[in-house]
DNA sequence: TACAACCTGTGCGTTACACATAGGTCAAGG
DNA sequence: CCTTGACCTATGTGTAACGCACAGGTTGTA
């Protein structure tokens, strides 16, 4: 029987990320100590061992919970898995893009700012770098 | 004065994110109502477009009321205003670089898992999609 | 006056942990 | 036997930036 830190070297897992996991009942203990202490198998270690896998695919810790709940029933995960990473394939493509036009902006400022001096704050501006990056009012959607 | 509501028609800003800038003190309201409602100016419009600006450009909620404090006290953000941005370039560059990684790992267990049937777990195994998954044992530093 | 539609402030939920707190355990030393 | 210190434990709270839900207030119309 493994204590929490000794099941966090076998699953090569931090420890605050096993109890972390422990709380929200991702994986449980196989026994209890009398004062309280946490008692795992080496099932568990390689259980953990899968959910790092997963989570190192993109998985979240909730589908995570889900596939082992699927898998504890008998039923093959299989298929939501499949699902979730063609899904996540997508969110992550369009989240890469989005960082990706963010850079632009940032760089484009950047070098803008290069001529400009720094400015003393008025009543009207608070900073003139920032105010002074175009397509602020308008970036996404006109109005008509 | 304007309601909460026409704040957030005025500076194009949802109406709940406007209620969220206003719990963290990010904006305050100029005057409350006897019934509690506050009240804005458009000057308050104007600070509501510059956060926006400022957002979109990657700067933090916290990072922006920094800002708006030290010009509150006449002192020149622009300095800080630069610094930040060139620390978030860096960590966007990595973040990118991170998520397309994630991608291809993603893009690639898809492809393989194409030629692979559903699966039954039993004890061994939960899911053998991704249990299959090269690199999950030593990916990042290998063990001699 | 009754009713519906809308608006208000506020509390809680989200993700995947990080940190802090308060206390328990164990071996060495006196 | 007691204490000291190092280490380990469980648990509460904080993080970023909102989204959602709730209970109640306000306004317009009939």
């Amino acid at each position: 029987m493994l204590t929490v830190n000794e099941l966090a070297l076998e699953s090569d897992t931090p420890a605050h990320v096993v109890r972390y996991y422990l709380r929200i009942g991702l994986i449980q203990p196989a026994a209890q100590q009398e004062n309280g202490y946490r008692l795992f198998t080496s099932n568990d270690a390689a259980r953990l061992r899968f959910i790092r896998m997963a989570k190192h695919l993109g998985f979240t810790l909730n589908e995570i919970k889900q596939i082992t709940q699927h898998a504890e029933l008998g039923e093959s995960p299989c298929d939501d898995v499949r699902k979730i990473i063609q899904q996540r394939i997508h969110e992550n493509r369009a989240k890469i893009e989005e960082m990706m036009k963010l850079q632009e902006r940032m760089e484009q400022a950047l070098e803008q700012w290069d001529l400009m001096p720094d400015g003393i704050p008025d009543g009207n501006s608070v900073c003139h770098l920032i105010e002074s990056v175009e397509g602020s009012e308008g970036h996404c959607h006109t109005e008509t």
